[in-house]
DNA sequence: AAAGCGTGGAT
DNA sequence: TATCCAAGCTT
């Protein structure tokens, strides 16, 4: 029995019923869910795909709508350049592959916001192909498994990628079931914080677990602070226009932090993104608003 | 290649 | 209370 036997043996009676994991979910909601789930918790991403996936079945459908509306939709997922992508990413569907999620990695690839973790694991989850899916709870299932490290590093590299094919089964369709399998691992036994090491299908074989789990010294990451940056402004900032449904004076998004530098640097930090526009000499929209009719135009 | 980018729950 | 962490991407 290989580690991705084993993986998949427990996958079939340990996953999590998500809906994106349906057979019926479509490439598009797929792609979706990896996208939101880049960064923010299974539990909190599930309803906002839900009311997503309603609002907009098709990339088509997210397309015919202005990016302001994704923004909106995208509510407090986190990181809201990411809903920009995910617009930016259906525009390109549509003019590139006839509004169709493509199966090819390359193409996948070279979508807006689909980096190397997001496009393996549309081609894989999606598609059924042999890809090495290598996310942060792969990383660490590997390098504990594996290597016998507490944990992986910083980033993923081209080495991690190599390690992770080497584990896959040579059938295409298994591969993709051990991908799934090696993720989910990760994500519900194999954790961070408190392993479940009694339960991993792995725990004879671990080479973490044989050495006696030494824990990691630190953490894993630089610690990121939020309170006070930059980041939490335009999160403040971006709440007040998420609620607007018109122009916003300045006025209404000077209370929102009393420090003025910073409070400038932020809006023009989201007016770079494309997140917001100014609209006139004073007033603030989310990207693309200034094209829905204004009560003042009717 | 390291830093920047949101948000909230758990410990 | 402060820190850690959650299916990363871009520049």
């Amino acid at each position: 029995m290989t580690l991705a036997d084993d993986a998949i043996a427990w996958y079939e009676t340990n996953a999590r019923d998500l809906p994106w994991r349906q057979p019926t979910t479509s490439a598009w909601g797929v792609l979706v869910s990896e996208v939101m789930l880049q960064q923010t918790p299974v539990v909190r991403v599930e309803p906002a795909w839900r009311s997503w996936m309603t609002r907009w079945p098709t990339p088509a459908d997210l397309a015919a709508d202005p990016p302001a509306e994704a923004i909106r939709m995208w509510g407090r997922l986190g990181y809201p350049r990411r809903a920009m992508r995910l617009h930016a990413c259906a525009v390109a569907m549509v003019e590139r592959h006839d509004g169709e999620v493509p199966s090819d990695l390359d193409q996948l690839l070279a979508l807006p916001g689909v980096g190397t973790y997001t496009g393996r694991a549309v081609a894989t989850f999606a598609y059924g192909q042999r890809h090495p899916v290598v996310d942060t709870n792969v990383r660490r299932v590997v390098s504990r498994a594996v290597e016998g490290k507490p944990d992986a590093g910083a980033a993923t590299t081209a080495a991690d990628l190599v390690a992770v094919e080497e584990l896959l089964p040579p059938d295409e369709a298994t591969a993709a079931k051990a991908s799934i399998a090696f993720m989910e691992l990760g994500a519900i036994v194999c954790t961070a914080r408190a392993p479940r090491c009694l339960s991993c299908p792995f725990e004879t074989a671990c080479a973490w677990h044989a050495t006696g789990e030494n824990l990691p010294e630190g953490p894993s990451r630089k610690p990121q602070r939020y309170a006070g940056t930059d980041r939490q402004v335009r999160g403040l900032l971006l709440e007040v226009l998420r609620h607007a449904s018109g122009p916003v004076p300045r006025q209404r998004l000077d209370v929102v932090w009393s420090d003025e530098v910073q409070r400038a640097r932020a809006l023009a930090g989201l007016v770079d993104d494309g997140l917001v526009e100014p609209l006139g000499a004073d007033d603030f929209v989310l990207a693309g608003d200034n094209q829905r009719p204004q009560p003042q135009d009717l």
